[in-house]
RNA sequence: AACCGGGGCCUG
């Protein structure tokens, strides 16, 4: 089983779906990883549909989903865009009785971002216990991608305490800060991107130029523009 | 021992 699993997953991971369910359905004694990963594979494959009617057979056969099923489901969903079943995993998570980690959760954030509801995405956000700089950062792209670049900032200043901003949180919140032409927070972001390790990172650097520019301050983009050294 | 979460530009 376990080998077989590992095939379903070297063939859906490498586009053959078709092969990776044939092996799939062909193999008895079926467990709780091997239906993530068929799962998991169709839902990265863009098969969201395969994907809830895997969860529906898996529920026949007796298999209890856990954390990784529903991550799965959930980013199948975002795919999707589809809120109704998001929903429903939703009320399936409870109702299992699972415990939500700071991954599960993040799963949920980000699919209710994606699927139109930064309000239902934002409860969740609230309810975690352990919030960490991912959760935080899916939260913010949740409300950048429906304009409230307001919510965004105010989030900017109740950080999670004791964690590192990493180069994604960086580009997210500059994004928003450019978008918001929040001068601000974009200055207060240069002097943390300063403090970090991603003082040179290329891809932060060109945030950092953005929202100057939409800031309307030109020279200061240059200047940042001007710092990150081996610019292509 | 096999499966799982967040970002800009480009490929689009």
């Amino acid at each position: 089983v376990v080998v077989a699993t590992a095939l379903v997953n070297m063939y859906g991971k490498c586009g053959d779906l078709d092969e990776a369910l044939h092996i799939f359905y062909r193999l008895p004694g079926k467990n709780v990883v091997t239906w993530n990963t068929m799962i998991e594979v169709s839902a990265s494959q863009g098969q969201g549909e395969e994907a809830f009617h895997l969860f529906k057979e898996m529920c026949v056969a007796h298999i209890m989903p856990n954390k990784s099923t529903f991550v799965s489901l959930l980013s199948a969903c975002v795919n999707e865009e589809n809120l109704v079943e998001g929903k429903n995993f939703h009320s399936c998570i409870i109702r299992s009785g699972i415990i939500c980690d700071a991954v599960l959760d993040t799963a949920l954030v980000t699919m209710y971002g994606k699927c139109g509801s930064p309000r239902d995405a934002r409860a969740v956000y609230d309810a975690m216990n352990a919030c960490d700089v991912v959760a935080w950062t899916a939260m913010m792209a949740a409300y950048i991608q429906h304009g409230q670049g307001n919510e965004v900032l105010l989030l900017v200043h109740k950080m999670p305490t004791g964690v590192l901003l990493d180069n994604v949180t960086f580009v997210s919140i500059l994004d928003a800060c450019a978008a918001e032409g929040a001068l601000e927070e974009g200055r207060l972001m240069h002097a943390l991107v300063l403090d970090s390790e991603f003082f040179s990172d290329v891809v932060v650097g060109t945030a950092l130029v953005n929202m100057y520019n939409k800031c309307g301050k030109l020279e200061d983009a240059r200047s940042a523009f001007d710092t990150i050294p081996k610019w292509d």
